[in-house]
DNA sequence: CTATTAATCAATTATTTTATTGAATACTTG
DNA sequence: CAAGTATTCAATAAAATAATTGATTAATAG
């Protein structure tokens, strides 16, 4: 005997490494951070790189690392390559990991509350009541992400005013009546902007946390537009 | 302007280097063992080298990035330093990392297909039919953990006959009846061997893939000895 | 006090990962 | 076909990670 002890050695081993596909996907900021950009639709590779501040080559070879782990799909159309969620549970296991690290890294809500510092207002205000206001429809709820990722699924009720188009359109927002913001979740800053924007013009705004997916996960009416 | 353009990205650096911390944990083969070794409960560095094979040095370089990811916690008793979930949340993260890579990594299949190769009837045989059963109590389950696993934590109604004392205790079970072993998960060995041993000595004995966590996310009576 | 043992530390080496750069590929458009 | 563009490839250098080894620390038992 010796070598053949542990048959189980080896089927444990590739086990594991295979797990660790996955946890080597996801152990990278940059990767994190295309994943979840990705988790509010598809993207081209140039939108991806736009949007996280990497160089085409990079952005590239990371989402190439999401690939080889199955947890994103590619579908090339002309000139451009379009990168997908292989599954929308790749979705729910990346706000799995958000959640964790919520709970676990007390350092995460300490670099929230530096970043919101001397923006009054931004903190989450009363959100159970805001929730329930937001539910019942009692409130302006204002979704300030880019118009495409609206579509691709957003709150019931909600108004559609991209942060980009908000200046221009105050006039279709109510003066009297609170505004509730939201864009793509706690770490986005669009909706951190949008309030800043609309409080300066005067209106009474404020910003909530969530995000499609835990509104999602929270069970509120979701629409979405066409395509799956 | 130009350098202070973008705030906002140093605070996305910062908070996705933050959930990299979570990612960064769980992208080694060698932690992924640990970190399913503790979530059948409490170990010493020491249980834990040994059955992962690695060595004392090694095994506590490991625990010590897990416990830097605030994923595990320590305890010091006399000469022995015990490592734990630092939360059951921690758990069923893993658990939904093994289930997308179940789902999403074709290879995982492949390989415990090879693993089963010659042991017949070690494969998923009418699971859901199997599931009821054990659920009317109408077979014997055996769980073939350590006691002490069994005593964290066991399916309601089973009979714990650590794999260790199978061969000494074989008259405490049924000739008649089917006999279904359970133990840690798809990925444990030890119901593996039980069965073979059972079936060597002529019993009737089939295995069950599902452990403790996925009975507990499937809803099943879990009972709990003593601490939680 | 000494020997023993569990766990950690420190230093080294080998390996893997990351970002950058410039070139190559593939597709579209005129 | 030629020019332009999105993407990928390939090569490099810098940085991080992993396993090994031997030493060190801290607690226990005799």
């Amino acid at each position: 005997m010796g070598f053949m002890k542990h048959p189980n050695r080896a089927f444990k081993d590739a086990i594991y490494e295979q797990f660790a596909r996955i946890g080597k996907a996801v152990s990278s900021p940059r990767r994190l951070e295309l994943l979840d950009l990705l988790c509010q639709g598809p993207r081209t590779v140039e939108a991806l790189a736009k949007e996280s501040g990497l160089t085409a080559a990079n952005a590239s070879q990371h989402l190439q690392v999401l690939r080889s782990s199955r947890l994103v799909e590619t579908e090339k159309e002309g000139l451009y390559v379009t990168y997908r969620l292989a599954d929308p549970a790749v979705c729910e296991f990346f706000r799995a990991m958000r959640v964790l690290a919520e709970s676990r890294l007390a350092e995460v809500e300490q670099i929230k509350r530096q970043f919101l510092e001397g923006r009054e207002g931004m903190e989450p205000v009363a959100r159970e009541t805001l929730l329930k206001l937001v539910r019942q429809g009692a409130v302006t709820v204002l979704d300030v992400r880019p118009a495409d990722e609206f579509k691709a699924g957003h709150l019931a009720g909600a108004l559609s005013v991209p942060l980009k188009e908000l200046k221009l359109r105050l006039s279709e927002l109510p003066r009297g009546q609170e505004i509730v913001a939201y864009c793509r979740g706690p770490y986005c800053v669009l909706s951190v902007e949008a309030v800043g924007l609309l409080r300066a013009e005067g209106f009474q705004a404020i910003r909530i946390e969530e995000g499609i997916q835990d509104f999602r996960a929270m069970g509120f009416p979701i629409v979405m537009d066409q395509e799956a």
